[in-house]
DNA sequence: TTGTAGGCGTTATCAT
DNA sequence: ATGATAACGCCTACAA
């Protein structure tokens, strides 16, 4: 059993205080060269390794960010592609930065006392902040981490506190450029299946899409719009009423990649194929948008960049600045592949 | 700014000495009820969080899993489905046992002295256990990892350590299975694209696939078998080729779903059609599989069951059961879609 | 049943 | 430039 080698044994060992090697190792100035240098020499040598546990008890920063990602219901945790590369893209940042990704998954931490909640897993790591991605917004605990002192960054969901502050796409262009995207090639029976409509997202897409309907000068129908729920299946039943519509639509958008590929194996189950009878665009560019069958026309969410960006709004809170703003809307981009053509 | 409230604080508060709370608050026997009883309501009252840190320092436990996550060359951080999913397994078997998941993000801890090494990174969080996921076994830095002191659990990746366990799925059996099923339907120029042939699950796909080929008496070509890298683009360009050979195979098994959307994606562009043309059948059976078009015939890996086997592998060897296999291997199961029919 | 005190590994504040 | 020494918040013998 190799015994952990500490400050002390680095102390012990070259013959100073501990004092003095916590200064060397931290690069203070006022440390003679000559000291500094074989201390650090042993500290390698020894491959010593300084416990972060220890450090962030005096020093109160544990250099972890605490991350809440689950997705709804009956869509077990961590499914959503779209939440792995935002994931993917925090993770580059703040990496960079010296920080680590706690993500939570115990809900009585260290089998500790009482029941869970928010805030007190939060506090019990003293994480430096926190990202909440595919939470519930409406969520009491929800609210009460972000009314906390801890600096909070939400991804994809609307949410107010002190210390936080909210990433996500600019959901209402993106869905209007995709309108006026079908609607330029033609189409004039544009129809939409719609996100979960309790999420900002979901709601923003929409919106878009009527606003660019009506913009357009294009009849508003109500039999148009269908609700999904981010995921495939929905998509696939939505498109099949959809198709069964007296007067179908020759066109639709899907408020996300998922659900543009339920609609698209909905077209091919009906007998229709994609895009000669029916163009379709999603919205996220999943890692298989290019790949499946036909390649998705979709707008282009910067997943990496909300990452980024949420790590950015994280990194500068902890750091103390305070002059930041409450939102943070990152542009998307309309991405044309093989689902869409003219009608 | 709100005060933390700590143990001392409960002390004071309830009239009685910080040893008691302790005791109160973690169920030691030796308390008198009414005591406990009083000390457990204020606790609540003051919504009192212990310190994650200070306890992990004197118990030399932190309740926190260290996972490791990076996928090849070229396909940035956090990329493949398949590892997302397990990864998800892991996060719900570790979070029932009370235990957080640390996602290494920085190769600076902390903002720390000397450069990186995963051994020194797990040390500075005092992890109680490694997941190893989508790493290079090959990497030294790995190696000392799982020489080291700290419990680790490698998946898909083979590895050898004191007190490190593996766990993959039956690759082999089931790249097996998949040419099986492609000639028990009829086909004979039966193809393979490879994942990459220096992980453990991409030579034992290739191996699986050999066996196959042989034990049906098929001749073995070597134009045959294309080499892939788990990823589609590699997939179709792979497909590309063999459907330009002068005898272009009936059907591809093809050792990862993302490659058989690959493939799909192929044959389309040469006017082909899956399965009509051509029969595909994939490998991992992501979330998509069942969704894309045409829906994907592919070998399911048990991915909750990987990261829960991993998960339970962990959580033993940490609570000190040595008594456990090196090597645990989960069956993988045929799921027949619309991707394959007879030639 | 409860209090006291030492220690976990660091950093930080004083002196010196 | 360096050494003591006191925290940080908690657990756990050992005493009482």
């Amino acid at each position: 059993m190799e015994e952990r080698v500490t400050i002390r044994e680095l102390a012990r060992r070259s013959g100073v205080s501990v004092g003095t090697v916590s200064r060397a190792l931290n690069g203070y100035a006022d440390v003679r060269p000559e000291t500094r240098e074989r201390i650090m020499r042993l500290a390698s040598e020894l491959d010593y390794t300084p416990a972060a546990a220890a450090r962030s008890l005096v020093t109160q920063r544990s250099h972890v960010i605490g991350v809440f990602m689950e997705t709804g219901e009956g869509h077990p945790d961590l499914q959503h592609p779209f939440f792995h590369e935002v994931l993917g893209g925090l993770k580059q940042r703040v990496g960079r930065e010296g920080f680590d990704l706690l993500l939570f998954a115990s809900e009585r931490p260290g089998g500790g006392y009482g029941p869970h909640s928010y805030l007190k897993r939060a506090r019990h790591h003293s994480v430096d902040g926190c990202a909440l991605i595919g939470l519930d917004p409406d969520d009491s605990e929800v609210r009460r981490l972000v009314r906390g002192e801890i600096p909070c960054v939400a991804i994809d969901m609307q949410l107010e506190g002190p210390n936080t502050e909210v990433v996500m796409s600019d959901n209402e262009a993106g869905a209007a450029e995709a309108v006026r995207h079908l609607h330029g090639l033609g189409h004039r029976r544009i129809a939409t299946i719609t996100g979960m409509i309790d999420s900002r997202p979901g709601v923003d897409r929409l919106r878009g899409y009527r606003n660019a309907i009506q913009e357009l000068g294009l009849a508003y129908r109500d039999e148009y719009v269908r609700y999904g729920d981010f995921y495939a299946e929905s998509a696939r039943e939505a498109t099949e009423k959809l198709l069964a519509l007296p007067e179908p639509p020759t066109a639709i958008f899907a408020a996300a990649d998922l659900m543009a590929i339920g609609a698209v194996r909905a077209a091919a189950e009906a007998g229709l194929s994609v895009p000669a009878d029916l163009s379709v665009v999603g919205f996220d560019d999943i890692q298989l948008a290019p790949h499946v069958n036909p390649p998705l026309t979709t707008l282009r969410q910067d997943k990496l960049g909300l990452g980024a960006a949420a790590g950015d709004a994280l990194v500068a809170r902890i750091a103390g600045d305070p002059e930041r703003p409450q939102l943070r809307t990152l542009p998307v981009e309309l991405v044309v592949r093989g689902s869409t053509a003219a009608p």
